[in-house]
Formats: C-alpha cells, sequence, structure tokens
DNA sequence: TTAGGGTTAG
C-alpha cells in the first residue's frame, strides 16, 4: 500500500497531464476518476482500481505513467505483472519485461505465455524458447505461441515436429499449423492439415482461402469460398471477405466480385478499410479503375493503405498521371508514405519516363529513410535505369545494404538496356558468388545484354546454363533473345534453323526477332518468310508489315511496299507514326517527323539548321534509304533532318543548360541515318544524348554510341 | 488491453 502522499502526488499527475481544459474529459476517464475518488472516500485501495488507472495509462501510451503507478503497489497481483509486461514487449521494451517478469513472486501459465510471445515479437527466439522450455506447466496456448514462434522465423519443420508432439491440440492450433504451411508454399501439406482437423472454424476456411490465392491458386479458393457459403455453417467475416475479394482481383473474376461488392453493401460492410482496399484493387485489376476511385472517394476512413492501392491500381492501368496526383494528394491530406507508397509511386515514374519527378520522389523517401528499404530501392534502380539514368541506378544498387533478387534482376536488365554489358555480366558474377541463385529474368537480362553487345558465344554459354537449370522454365522470351542474338551476329540461317528446332512451337515475338534482324541485315528472302509466319499467328499485328515494308523499301522496291500498304489498308492496320518526345517539369514535349506545331518550334528548327551545316562540315551524308518513302532525293534529305528524334533533340538544346545530359524517348526505333547524325551532334555539342527507342537506350558521347552502331 | 490462430496496398 503506498503512502497518502505519493497516492495524491500521482492524482495530482493524472490531473495535470490529463487536464480537461486542453484535452477535454473523455468518457474514461471519467470512469477512471470516479474510481479514484471512490478510493480516497474509503481511504483504501483496491486492486481493481489500480488496475483501471493503469490499464487507463496503457491503453493512452503513457507506459512511464503506468509504471510509476505500478512501482507504487506493494504487492502487485499476477494481472498486473503480466499486463506492464504484454504492454512494454509491444513497445519492443524486451529488457523492461524481462526485468519485471524476473521479479514476479509468483507466476502463472498466462504470465509465461505473455512473456515467451513478448519475446517473440522483440525478435528473441532463444529467450522464448528456454521460457517454453521452463514453463512449469504448459497449457495449450504455450504450444501454440512457441509453435508461431517457429513459423514467425522460418523454422517450419521445428514446427512441424512440434505439432505432432503437442499433447493436446484445439483449433487454433490447428489453424497455425496450416497457417504456417501456407505461407511456405506447402499448400498440399495444408490442404491435407484442412481436410483432417477435427472442427474448423471462420479462422481455418480463411486462413485455407487467403493461402491458396497467395499460392496462385485463386480459383480454388474462390471455390472454397463457395464451400463454405453453401455449408451454411459458418459465417463469414471481414477477413473472409477481403480474402474473397483478393482472389477476384488475382484471377480476374469481375462477375464474382461485383456480386461479392453487392453482398457486401446489403451487409454494410463497405466502410471496413480492409474491404475497401480489396475492393479498390479489385476494380483496378479488373480495368474498371474509375470504379476503384468511386470507392475511395466515398471512403471516410482514408489510410496509407488505401491511397497506395489507388496509386498502384492507377499504375496498373497505365494512367500515370493520375497516380501521380493522387500520392500528391496523399501527402497534401498529410497522409505519411510508407515502402509500399514508394514503390508504387516510383512505378507511375518510370512509366512516364518522368526522371524529375522520380527524383523529386526519391528524396521524399530519403527524408522519410525508406530509401534503403529494399523495395523501395529496387524501385529507384528500375526508376533511374528506365528515366535513361543507368549511372545513378548503378550507384544506388551499390549503396542498398539488402538486396533480393529483384535487385539484381533490376540492375542487370537495365545495363543489359542501356548496351552496357560488360557491366550487366560483372554483376552477374557478383551476384553468383553471393549465392544469389538467377531465375528466368535474370537470364532474360543476360542473354539481351549478350545480344545489344553481339556477343553470341556468351550468350550460348548462357542459354545452355539456363537449359541445365531444371528450377527455371525456359520460356518463348528466351527463346527470342536467342534468335534476336543470331540475328544481330548476322547469322541468319542459324537463327531459322534454331527457331525450327525449338522444343516449343514458336510465336509471333520470335519470328519478329528473327524479322528485324533482316531488316539490320537487309535479306529480304529470310524476311519474307519470317513475316508470312508473323502474318499468318497474328494477322493484325503491324510491327510484321511495318518491318518488311521498311525492307523493301531500303531496297527501293517500291511496288512490293505499295503491295504491303495495300494489304495494310485491306485489314484495316495502322502503322504508328514516329513520334519522339522529352519530358521537363512534369510536361512531355512531343514532336512528329517535321512537325512545327510545338510553340519553340522556331528555335528548334534554326538550331537544327545551324547543326545541318555543322554535319556536312564534318563530312556527314545524309543515307538515302533510311527516308522511307518514295520521293525525290533532296526531298528525303530534308524529311530526314526533321525526323521526330532530331526535333526532341533541338528542343533539349535550346531549353537545357549548357553540358548536361539530353534524354529523349521515342516509340520507334531509332532510324540509321538519325543514330549516325545524332553520334555527330554529341560531337559538336559536346553533350551526352541519350536516346531510349523501341528496343533499348543509345548513349551518344563523343561521336560514338553505346550500342556500338548496332541495335 | 494479462497469453495463441485468419484480412487490405507492394
Amino acid at each position: 500500500m503506498p503512502s497518502f502522499p505519493a497516492f495524491f502526488r500521482n492524482i495530482l499527475l493524472s490531473w495535470i497531464v490529463f487536464s480537461p481544459s486542453r484535452f477535454g474529459l473523455s468518457s474514461t476517464l471519467k470512469k477512471s476518476f470516479s474510481s479514484f475518488m471512490g478510493i480516497v472516500n474509503y481511504a483504501g485501495m483496491g486492486t481493481l482500481s489500480w488496475k483501471s488507472m493503469i490499464s487507463y495509462h496503457i491503453q493512452n501510451e503513457r507506459l512511464e505513467e503506468a509504471r510509476r503507478l505500478f512501482d507504487e503497489i506493494t504487492s502487485p497481483d499476477v494481472y498486473l505483472y503480466t499486463m506492464m509486461i504484454a504492454r512494454y514487449s509491444r513497445s519492443q521494451r524486451l529488457d523492461d519485461a524481462l526485468e519485471l517478469f524476473c521479479k514476479m513472486p509468483v507466476r502463472d501459465v498466462a504470465s509465461w505465455n505473455s512473456m515467451m510471445k513478448g519475446c517473440l515479437d522483440c525478435g528473441n527466439l532463444v529467450i522464448a524458447r528456454k521460457l517454453f522450455d521452463e514453463i512449469p506447466e504448459r497449457n495449450v496456448i504455450s504450444w501454440t505461441t512457441i509453435l508461431n514462434g517457429f513459423l514467425q522465423f522460418g523454422k517450419i519443420e521445428m514446427a512441424e515436429v512440434l505439432f505432432h508432439k503437442m499433447p493436446w491440440r484445439d483449433t487454433a492450433a490447428w489453424n497455425s499449423m496450416i497457417f504456417g504451411y501456407c505461407s511456405n508454399g506447402r499448400i498440399e501439406d495444408a490442404l491435407k492439415l484442412f481436410e483432417e482437423m477435427p472442427s474448423r472454424n471462420v479462422i481455418s476456411w480463411t486462413t485455407m482461402i487467403g493461402g491458396l490465392d497467395q499460392y496462385g491458386m485463386s480459383g480454388e479458393a474462390l471455390s472454397l469460398f463457395q464451400e463454405m457459403q453453401d455449408s451454411g455453417l459458418i459465417i463469414p467475416t471481414a477477413s473472409t471477405y477481403s480474402s474473397a475479394l483478393t482472389a477476384c482481383a488475382n484471377i480476374p473474376a469481375l462477375d464474382q466480385g461485383v456480386q461479392l461488392h453487392a453482398h457486401l453493401v446489403k451487409l454494410g460492410y463497405v466502410f471496413d478499410a480492409f474491404i475497401s482496399t480489396s475492393l479498390i484493387t479489385f476494380y483496378a485489376n479488373c480495368k474498371q479503375i474509375e470504379n476503384s476511385h468511386k470507392i475511395f472517394q466515398e471512403n471516410l476512413h482514408m489510410n496509407v493503405v488505401m491511397w497506395t492501392a489507388l496509386i498502384t491500381g492507377y499504375g496498373l492501368n497505365s494512367k500515370y498521371e493520375e497516380a501521380l496526383v493522387v500520392f500528391n494528394d496523399m501527402i497534401k491530406v498529410g497522409i505519411v508514405p510508407n515502402q509500399s507508397t514508394f514503390t508504387s509511386t516510383l512505378y507511375s515514374c518510370s512509366g512516364l519516363e518522368a526522371l524529375d519527378r522520380g527524383k523529386m520522389i526519391h528524396a521524399q523517401a530519403v527524408k522519410l529513410g525508406l530509401d534503403f528499404d529494399v523495395f523501395v530501392g529496387n524501385s529507384l534502380v528500375v526508376m533511374y535505369s528506365k528515366c535513361g539514368n543507368i549511372d545513378d541506378a548503378v550507384v544506388l544498387f551499390n549503396k542498398m545494404s539488402k538486396r533480393n533478387i529483384v535487385s539484381w534482376n533490376s540492375i542487370i536488365v537495365g545495363c543489359a538496356q542501356h548496351g552496357y554489358a560488360i557491366q550487366a555480366l560483372k554483376f552477374f558474377d557478383q551476384m553468383v558468388h553471393e549465392e544469389i541463385h538467377p531465375d528466368e529474368i535474370t537470364y532474360i537480362g543476360l542473354l539481351t545484354a549478350c545480344s545489344h553487345s553481339r556477343m553470341l558465344d556468351k550468350a550460348m554459354h548462357f542459354f545452355e546454363k539456363l537449359n541445365q537449370d531444371k528450377s527455371i522454365v525456359v520460356k518463348l522470351e528466351h527463346y527470342a533473345c536467342m534468335v534476336d542474338v543470331f540475328g544481330r551476329c548476322g547469322k541468319l540461317e542459324e537463327a531459322e534453323e534454331f527457331i525450327r528446332n525449338m522444343p516449343v512451337k514458336a510465336n509471333s515475338m520470335v519470328w519478329l526477332a528473327l524479322l528485324s534482324a533482316c531488316r539490320v541485315h537487309a535479306n529480304l528472302e529470310v524476311a519474307k518468310r519470317a513475316a508470312q509466319y508473323v502474318f499468318d499467328l497474328e494477322p493484325h499485328n503491324s510491327a510484321a508489315y511495318i518491318l518488311l515494308s521498311n525492307l523493301c523499301a531500303s531496297a527501293s522496291r517500291w511496288n512490293d511496299v505499295s503491295q504491303i500498304r495495300g494489304m495494310m489498308k485491306q485489314k484495316g492496320i495502322v502503322k504508328n507514326p514516329g513520334c519522339s518526345w522529352v519530358t521537363m517539369k512534369g510536361s512531355r514535349h512531343e514532336f512528329l517527323c517535321g512537325d512545327r506545331s510545338h510553340p519553340l518550334s522556331e528555335k528548334i528548327y534554326q538550331k537544327m539548321d545551324f547543326l545541318g551545316g555543322k554535319l556536312k562540315e564534318l563530312g556527314y551524308v545524309p543515307d538515302r534509304s533510311f527516308a522511307l518513302h518514295d520521293v525525290e532525293d533532296e526531298q528525303k534529305e530534308v524529311i530526314l533532318s526533321y525526323h521526330s528524334e532530331r526535333l526532341a533533340i533541338g528542343f533539349g538544346l535550346v531549353t537545357t543548360v549548357e553540358g548536361s545530359t539530353i534524354r529523349v524517348m521515342k516509340n520507334l526505333r531509332v532510324c540509321g541515318d538519325c543514330h549516325s547524325a545524332i553520334k555527330l551532334i554529341a560531337k559538336i555539342i559536346g553533350r551526352e544524348i541519350i536516346v531510349r527507342d523501341s528496343s533499348r537506350f543509345h548513349h551518344f558521347r563523343n561521336g560514338n554510341c553505346s550500342c556500338g552502331d548496332y541495335w
């Protein structure tokens, strides 16, 4: 029993802290105080009143206050000790929790269990195990707690042994083991337990539905949900509906999801944060982003997860600008973004190729100390690389303290697309050295690197390794990469032979790789065969028509060109016009060939004409074969000089400061004549020009290009 | 809210 002055001191302290004039008097506080006054009146203190006061402090995160009151009690009971221990553990204060646990004169099984759980929450499995071994009388909760501890630390086999050793198992124990199997990808074992268990509750069903969905068996997850509904024995909770909706999103199953949505409206569940978020993702995955937005707007309590779901949804629907608007709105209303928010937002920056905005988002992540998160780091590497800044991507990658397979793939693919083949292979060696096992994406990156640098032997070596690795399924993309390598190395017959010997039927992507090579090597004979395959497989794919038509145009076979154009017209196939753009201060400046619509056109054309003169002085002769129109030679030169990529470069030149890098994006492949001209332009202006075309990045520096004139 | 089991974004 504490002395009265000490007691009054605490009341006074509480009174100051809870000053009604500052905070208002909540109902809980009123209750707490009336119990206090009761104690004073009776001049004695029941433990119950101490409990309510301490628990009030605990509820309001005032752990120090709670501890001060706790220390005033001469002999706190087991309940109070346990409450303090649990709270310290939840606040990651394991030392304080253990100190109290050691001080306890008497312990019951709940206090042992709480301490054990506390150790697990604070990441200490060793002490948790020791405690488990020392518990005088374990109950089913003790067993389940340590079982979950093993699972939490990825020790599935130990959990399995423990589960079978348990003297008695209740439904919660079965549920834990099922969850353990699901989260370790052992779906068959999970299903077996689910079948075997003596009785299932709603948690068992929800665990199994979620497990199947996460394993990629979303259809089976929905069937199980239906089975549960049909049984009529289980009432689903918000969690169950949330899992079912996620399964609908992953399939995606629009009709079933919409039905479920209607049902949830009737049940009044639509304002549940988890359900709303699942609905946002569901509609976004079903390409109905307007519905996602509607659900988002109808929600009053929007949390960071819900905001992130909407940002992700816009990104998934290629509405990158909208995603960035949502991100800015979120910041405006004071929601603090987390790792996932940055990952999704950076994805949209990559989609927009908006380096300036990507850098701003990066700065915000740094401010919040989230730039070292592995997901954010990966997104940053991808963003810098896709926005044309591979050097910064490499710097960031090297600084990453934690890396996973996605990190390695991102940097290897990035280097490959920028033509930094040696760098890509070096990263691969480093990855192998660090015992990270490559996956299918890694091989795509490696083969692309080899292709862009014409390293046939290396490519064959990697392709062989890929085929030997039984953990990887060789996909059509890998075959297409190999065809690309053969093609770029001028080995068109070998490429055709390779396609014919493939164990799976080639798709149009594979034949298009061959056709592109034919375009580079001006081989009309093979091109016609390859194009025919694409025409048969995908009659409306415009790429094959364009490639073949360009090839005929380069050979001045104008009759063939008009025949192909006639076929395109007949089939209603429209060629995408060549378009180049520069993203600056959040705006995209687009240019078409010969375009004069930009407000700065006059300046741009002046600059290009000036450079045209300089180019001629350096001995540049336009390669007329790239002007793919049946017009007079002089006219061809004019068309070439004003190709969209050159106008975009001209815009970069008139709007940026001396010495800075110019970054241009193009929807089609950069034309060969422009390629020669841009190399010289880079030399004349003494600046680096980076052009991302439909297949790769070109770094033009001092008269050379990183692609080695081959792309 | 003195102890164990299932849910949302990436």
